[in-house]
DNA sequence: GAGTACGCATGAAAATTTTGATCGTGGAAG
DNA sequence: CTTCCACGATCAAAATTTTCATGCGTACTC
């Protein structure tokens, strides 16, 4: 699997190579959008990872260059902090994903193969839906009856494991292995105490309630029959 | 790769469990200690994993049972969270290694293939030492000059990091990706943060001064020539 | 049917981490 | 030798997360 990468800051730009060699990936790397665009027009890649800011011509221009050429390899933006609309406009010029900086190395890895695996069939341009409640992956803004919410991260996390499988019982344990990557410890109420805020600002002042508690179990988000 | 877990808590058992398996590993679990030693015994395993509390006989007297017979597996223990006597008679007994719960599944990963790959040679009773700062990475403890340093989990990781690697300057970007999993993002300066709180506790009113900035590249921990 | 134990809920305090603003300083440029 | 500037240092405030103590309700026991 041969990728590309379009990255000016040499210290992300190494960082990238490094990590994705290691995952068996073969890598080149391209310091600004010239010479990225004509990478990608001269050689064949199952991929491109595009930093949005590059120097010359910005990864948009190395987008639509690639699509004009009629070059159908996914591609995979990296996004500054909260330019959410580099996000939305990235993802309508027919970019793949999108990932904000500063990200997790295995955030990115999950993503690329995510991506490789759809070969470029599905955008990620979800929102998730319970009732009311409406979440925004792209945006990472959570609103109920049109009103916007904010979560912090943990508590976004936590309501995206609930959403993405409605209406099943989420253990416990797996909500800790998820949200917080840890092994059950039973002498720690974390878990209830994010549920609590969760629900707090979720559910508190709203009907239906959406989420609940299973004794015993875990809990499960759904419209309540 | 063959590995035992001795785990009655089903949970982390099967969380376990699934997460070797799909790691490459075969797997067997015993839900106590009597059977966890009668498989230790009978079988050939590469690694086992036991949790300390068991029911019916525990860790260590599975621990004891199968050293007696001869076998000479590594071995690597569970402990509870601040059971640190518990870690020391483990090791002592001779575990190969222990990890403390809650733990995150990557480090479990990371530490059985470590045991693995030293294949029971060395234990991982380790200490760090410069000058008079001595960091404990069993006990997770830190003292200078017989003083004992409370740190948090994010200034120990990074201690440990600057530790680890005495002499050696440490890039910001190794730092980002190390202590907080994540690529350099420049607008942000946590870690500055970061190292100065930990400079707080570990070098301020002691000498010599340890921890080093190098500019535009990073820091080192070292004892200035 | 009362007693009781367990699991979860809740609120508030404590601890930790992140952000944002401002200040200092070493080193390059002139 | 000065001036300037980028890089870090530092401090305080804000945000987030964790801990701890306590309360409530359900289900199980006797």
């Amino acid at each position: 699997m041969k990728i590309l990468i379009v990255e000016d800051e040499p210290k992300i730009g190494n960082y990238l190579r490094q990590g994705l060699t290691e995952a068996g990936f073969i890598i080149d790397l391209a310091r600004d959008g010239l010479d990225g665009l004509h990478l990608a027009l001269t050689e064949d890649y199952n991929l491109a990872i595009l930093d949005v800011m590059l120097p010359g011509i910005d990864g948009w221009e190395v987008l639509q260059g690639i699509r004009r050429a009629g070059k159908e390899m996914p591609v995979l933006f990296l996004t500054a902090r909260d330019s959410v609309d580099d996000r939305v406009k990235g993802l309508e010029l027919g970019a793949d994903d999108y990932l904000v900086k500063p990200f997790a190395f295995s955030e990115l890895l999950a993503r690329v193969r995510t991506v490789l695996r759809r070969g470029g069939m599905t955008k990620e341009y979800e929102f998730l839906r319970a009732a009311d409640l409406e979440l925004d992956l792209i945006r990472h803004r959570v609103d109920r009856s049109g009103q916007k919410i904010n979560l912090t991260s943990k508590e976004f996390a936590l309501l995206e494991l609930l959403m993405r499988r409605q209406g099943e019982v989420i253990p416990r344990s797996l909500i800790a292995s998820q949200v917080w990557d840890m092994n059950f410890d039973s002498d720690t109420n974390v878990i209830e105490v994010a549920i609590r805020r969760l629900r707090a600002k979720v559910d508190d002042g709203f009907e239906p309630k959406l989420i609940h508690t299973i004794r015993g179990m875990g809990y499960v988000l759904e419209v309540a029959e």
